[in-house]
DNA sequence: CCCCAGGTAGGCT
DNA sequence: AGCCTACATGGG
């Protein structure tokens, strides 16, 4: 994709792989909003950026604009990949049509593994309401928003913390899960196979198959994972398969299926299954 | 009042 | 290993 790096900008050009509703909107990230004039603004960790649009295609308006090209994986080519999977399954080529320019972000690690501990078996709506008021009390205030608390910021936060903030029964896997974190982290994550990778996140307490999946996808560049959820198991029976199957039995397959092309064909369907146009 | 949401942990067999 | 159920909370 064709982008310049400004002082206080990156600029992209063209429209077609670029989307910032398919790429916030897909279900990767909870901290972003449509503001008054009608833009999308991102936060990621300690960073903001807000995209407008013009007749050539996107300008990301940001202090850190380096951070936000490799937030946005803009050397990734999308056209690429969509052409080589758009064949493979009329429900794949309908998804990439709904959300034709949906990116899957680099994000930061440890705002990802705690996001996703907070998704489980909750809806989008509150997973958003959850994550601000933790970063609007812990979080530093940074100009007009507050960050995604640190790590060090996550210390004497307490299982009754989290439940102040609506976490519900999984406050105690929060007020853990900075110890476990950096345990983790200690590892050469890098070096680990996928599977290596995920028996290792979900040694983090509220990690399981379908979170670490999550966090291997979003955060940790792993491309080649299949997160199967409620959404996702529907369109498993409905275009996939006949056979009853686990939800770690029909990631296992469709993984298999998709190869390395598996996370993209994901959050296309993901998409097209969840946002009404 | 019910059911559902980007599931998981712990207990059982 | 594979099945079962409780689980907080807010919205429809």
């Amino acid at each position: 994709m064709k982008y310049e790096i400004h002082e206080k900008s990156v600029e992209i050009f063209g429209k077609e792989d670029f989307n910032p509703k398919h790429i916030l909107e897909c279900g990767q990230i909870f901290r972003f909003f449509v503001n008054c004039e009608g833009n999308y603004v991102v936060y990621s960790s300690d960073k903001k950026a807000e995209i407008l649009e013009n007749d050539n295609g996107y300008i990301v308006v940001t202090k850190h604009p380096k951070y936000f090209a490799e937030f946005f994986n803009l050397d990734k080519d999308y056209s690429k990949i969509k052409s080589e999977i758009e064949g493979l399954s009329p429900v794949i080529k309908e998804a990439i049509n709904s959300a034709s320019g949906l990116r899957i972000l680099k994000q930061d690690l440890f705002e990802t593994v705690v996001s996703f501990i907070i998704s489980a078996n909750n809806n989008i709506k509150r997973i958003k309401l959850i994550i601000e008021r933790l970063c609007e009390k812990v979080g530093s205030r940074i100009d007009d928003y507050y960050a995604f608390p640190t790590i060090d910021q996550f210390n004497g936060l307490d299982e009754e913390f989290f439940k102040s903030i609506g976490a519900g029964y999984r406050a105690p896997y929060l007020a853990e899960v900075k110890n476990a974190y950096l345990l983790l982290n200690k590892g050469d994550l890098g070096a680990m196979s996928d599977i290596e990778l995920r028996k290792n996140l979900m040694k983090i307490k509220g990690v399981g198959p379908k979170v670490a999946d999550c966090i291997m996808l979003f955060g940790l560049n792993r491309e080649k994972v299949f997160p199967v959820d409620v959404w996702m198991e529907r369109v498993y029976y409905e275009n996939f398969g006949e056979k009853k199957l686990s939800r770690p039995e029909i990631s296992k397959f469709l993984t298999e299926k998709f190869g390395n092309k598996s996370g993209f064909i994901q959050q296309y369907l993901f998409y097209s299954k969840t946002v009404k146009n």
